[in-house]
DNA sequence: AACTATTCATAAAG
DNA sequence: TCTTTATGAATAGTT
């Protein structure tokens, strides 16, 4: 169709090949929408050319997706099938579980899924709640003496410093006439700080209080 | 190309639109396999004819989904991606809830998940645990005396009844010397059961006590 | 399915 | 890459 035969065999000339692909693409194309108009069908036409180059024709009105499921369906294959399924199956497994956790823990709340036990059964949980509920309240005792015991020793902490301070002030009032100590308190805070220290009462001992 | 020209427009007539079809079909497909040869392409046709029929031309020596992946590489798009997504998003949602319900059962059951709680969380556990064995303890009562009274009921059936069969016995040993009666036990059981029935203690009793 | 008049596609050249 | 043109291919309508 043109000047001359020619045979049907791979165009070795690069740039030749390369004008042959470029006409007879678009003319195959064409005859793909006509196809497609003509008859009533479906068409999905992908190239490549040998150096990459990607053009598509499809039918308009439909997704290349939805021609390639119709041509899965159609073969009976699924070239997808391996990969969803296992995440259907993993999906369903997550659902079970969840249920049988969700029906555990209504039981142990007392909702609804109580109707379900037999007395059997009744007796088992109240049994395992009963010990998991002094589980907790040990757990409660545990942390509260850790807690307290903490505390305490902050306590013990604080007061040595307290002391140890408050000898370092009066050791300091003794030395207050001496005139080269006079710029030490350099403002009302810091006197203020040093007063409460030595005179006042337990130094954060509002944080201390175990609520 | 042929008698006269043609306007591309849907075939009304079935049998026509079918032929011209067939006689397309081919040309195309010819064509793209012209195509492959030539230009060393890549080329994947898939047709569907109006009726559902299917015809396709692939590019030897590759996979129809070879050339789909190539073209979806292409296009940097992936048409599973949403399907895939959402599935993944679920899993995803699925998993969490999961492991919150396990969370929640773990403290509940005292175990490991204690360990995360602070003191308020682990009295307000406390409470809501002391109250759930509360409900559980209340539907075991309320199953117990449900079936009790089911019982009771029973119990007072079965009574009656054996009463009103005692009657009928003495009733009926009155007239033992009557010959008519003389078959009326065919056989050992028989007789053995009124016998059980009339003197005997409860009737079922076993079955009656409670677990 | 085969035929054939006609249109279409395109190889080669510009 | 676009246009031209000669030629073979494809096919619409017919049998």
């Amino acid at each position: 169709m043109g000047r001359g035969k020619i045979e049907i065999k791979r165009i070795e000339n690069a740039t030749n090949r390369q004008v042959t692909y470029s006409k007879r693409r678009n003319g195959i194309m064409k005859k793909a929408q006509e196809l497609t108009v003509l008859c009533d069908a479906k068409v999905s036409l992908i190239m490549f050319s040998n150096t990459g180059k990607f053009h598509e024709y499809t039918t308009p009105n439909i997704t290349t997706k939805k021609i390639y499921d119709q041509y899965q369906k159609t073969l009976g294959i699924d070239l997808w099938s391996t990969h969803y399924e296992r995440m259907q199956g993993h999906l369903k497994k997550l659902k079970e579980i969840n249920n049988k956790l969700r029906r555990e823990i209504g039981q142990r709340v007392g909702g609804e899924d109580l109707n379900d036990l037999s007395i059997q059964e009744l007796c088992g949980l109240e049994q395992k709640m009963a010990a998991s509920l002094t589980d907790v309240r040990q757990r409660k005792y545990h942390v509260l003496k850790t807690q307290t015991e903490t505390y305490k020793k902050k306590l013990l902490q604080v007061r040595s410093m307290e002391e140890r301070h408050g000898n370092l002030l009066l050791n300091f009032e003794a030395k207050c006439e001496d005139p080269q100590f006079g710029t030490l308190f350099e403002n009302d805070r810091d006197y203020d700080y040093a007063f409460r220290l030595h005179h006042g009462g337990g130094f954060g001992s509002n944080e201390l209080r175990l609520a």
